[in-house]
RNA sequence: GACCCUAUGGUCAAGAGGUUAAGACAUCGCCCUUUCAAGGCGGUAACGGGGGUUCGAAUCCCCCUAGGGUCACCA
């Protein structure tokens, strides 16, 4: 079988969506698994919507997705360039050669005209196709046309008869009547190529095996075929994987959250999990196992096990994958990706002290099986790094007012300051004798502790938090949650009651 | 509107004529436990409807319904 090469060929007018994101990586995902060649080409020919910005934000998440390429942008390759803005030439030249042949000719109708034409098909209930009325144009029609001023397009000669039938890996055999298609146009009046044509003059000339693409351009294919008809092409093999949908059945947009990559990657999400999550949404391995590493994924993937249905994607899922990640992948990984969220919240210096670092470090380490992206493991950690945080109410509810919370604090807090050596077992034994000297269960002394010294009623173990804050701090707290129960909080229900 | 695709729990999804119809997320309960997680165990929950074919249909065929896609000088 002949080396596979495949391509995601995504155009620049936007971030890199999340359902892109997934058919770059099942393109990916054929080739690595067949030790064939990804392509990266760029679909820049509407000049109207195209941006350098767009095609910097579209490498920069695949990079991070980790979808490297073999041949396109930055690294070239033996079928460059891999712009379609710089490969003009090549569709002009191909659309001569079809003009020639009479197998495609001059349009000199306005869109204007044309709209005008779909207007009124509408109206009659009709199918709003192109009548054909440049089709048998004289030399002597197209000069007076050109003379009006107006720039032709080329449109693509289709048979009135007969039908174009597309050979789908996953769809199987899908037939289509070429009466339902019209004469298509193929270059536009700028001299730009349209989708259809552009696209089957590159697949054709990088000489790839697979079109691996969404659903959305099924519909598409029968005209592409037909133009490699035209032009003689040998045909590729065609995939169309199915498209990824809002939570509502709709197509996804903005209003369902996050859509691209980049969003997800701001929301703390890790490139592994969501290249797990998105391998998982269109594609099943044939075992139970769903959490595999990519290497793993690569190995076992197959187009023939692509369903066919359109998927919903549940961010609850996603969610719960990178949870998993998060408490799975090395430490110092973990850390690493989490210090640029910890200095967007100022919890961290742009250049942090080395103890900050270790400080961070272990407090992951105790927390992070407690989140599930790193915006919530910014929070969970955030109170080794800020004194600055308020008592949950719940909490401040249930274990500090209560007659005697003032008084318990104290006890923990002649703990705290004389336990030797200050380790979290040490310090754990003797909580546990003090609370039984006291008559009390251990918990009545540990949660106004937590509450005092985090402000929460939840995170990790008591003890080892308070190792890790230290000593002094954790008198600090101590000391600064009576001191709110004794006098602020007797002000605070006062006033309430005034009220 | 025309054409095309699709249809298994709330979601992802296995299944390719004979199964007690997997598994995962979510959800609920129990265990563990200083809390919350994590983890373990267990529960609720599905073949869109109607016709065929067959000894036998989630699996094959037809119709309906529903959802999605395409009909651009966007890709």
């Amino acid at each position: 079988m002949e080396k596979v090469r495949v391509r995601f060929a995504p155009s620049p007018t936007g971030k890199l969506h999340i359902g892109g994101a997934r058919t770059a990586l099942f393109n990916w995902l054929l080739a690595r698994h067949t030790g064939g060649t990804f392509v990266l080409r760029i679909e820049d020919t509407d000049t109207e919507r195209s941006t350098q910005a767009s095609v910097d934000q579209i490498i920069s998440s695949l990079k991070w997705l980790g979808l490297d390429w073999d041949e396109g942008p930055e690294i070239g390759g033996e079928y460059g360039p891999y712009f379609q803005s710089q490969r003009l030439h090549l569709y002009e030249e191909k659309a001569q050669e079809l003009i020639d042949k009479g197998l495609a000719y001059l349009c000199y109708c306005t869109p204007e005209e044309l709209e005008a034409k779909r207007e009124e098909a509408r109206r009659q209930g009709k199918a709003p196709r192109y009548d054909g009325h440049c089709r048998n144009l004289t030399d002597q029609d197209r000069v007076r046309l050109a003379a009006e001023g107006r720039q032709p397009v080329v449109r693509l000669k289709v048979p009135a008869e007969g039908e174009t039938v597309v050979d789908d890996i996953i769809r199987g055999r899908v037939v289509f009547k070429n009466e339902v298609l019209d004469d298509f146009i193929i270059v536009k009046s700028n001299g730009m190529p349209t989708y259809n044509y552009a696209c089957v003059i590159d697949d054709y000339a990088m000489k790839l095996t697979h079109i691996i693409r969404a659903e959305e351009h099924l519909s598409n294919t029968p005209r592409q075929i037909l133009l490699y008809q035209a032009l003689g092409y040998e045909l590729p093999q065609f995939a169309h994987v199915p498209m990824i949908l809002a939570p509502d059945r709709s197509k996804l947009s903005k209003r369902h959250g996050a859509t691209s990559v980049e969003e997800f990657r701001e929301e703390g999400y890790l490139p592994e999990a969501i290249i797990n999550y998105l391998a998982l949404l269109g594609w099943s391995p044939e075992g139970t196992d769903e959490v595999m590493p990519i290497e793993r994924i690569v190995e076992e993937f197959s187009i023939d096990r692509v369903s066919k249905t359109a998927a919903i994607y549940d961010v609850k899922k996603l969610a719960w994958i990178n949870g998993h990640y998060l408490r799975e992948l090395p430490l110092e990984r973990i850390v690493a990706e989490v210090i640029p969220f910890m200095q967007k919240h100022g919890l961290l210096a742009a250049s942090p002290e080395p103890a900050k670092l270790e400080l961070l470090t272990k407090a992951v380490d105790l927390t992070r099986d407690r989140a599930k992206t790193l915006e919530e493991l910014v929070d969970v950690v955030s109170y080794f790094f800020s004194d600055d945080f308020e008592y949950e109410e719940k909490g401040v509810r249930k274990h500090f007012v209560p007659a005697g919370a003032g008084e318990i604090l104290r006890q923990a807090k002649e703990i705290i300051a004389s336990v030797e050596p200050f380790e979290h077992q040490v310090i754990e034994e003797v909580y546990r004798t003090r609370a039984e000297e006291l008559g009390i269960k251990p918990a009545k002394l540990i949660h106004p502790t937590r509450l005092a010294v985090s402000g929460r009623t939840i995170g990790p173990g008591l003890f080892e938090l308070v190792e890790l804050l230290g000593r002094e701090k954790s008198l600090e707290r101590i000391d600064r949650a009576i001191s709110f129960i004794e006098q602020e909080l007797p002000a605070q229900i006062a006033a309430n009651d005034n009220k």
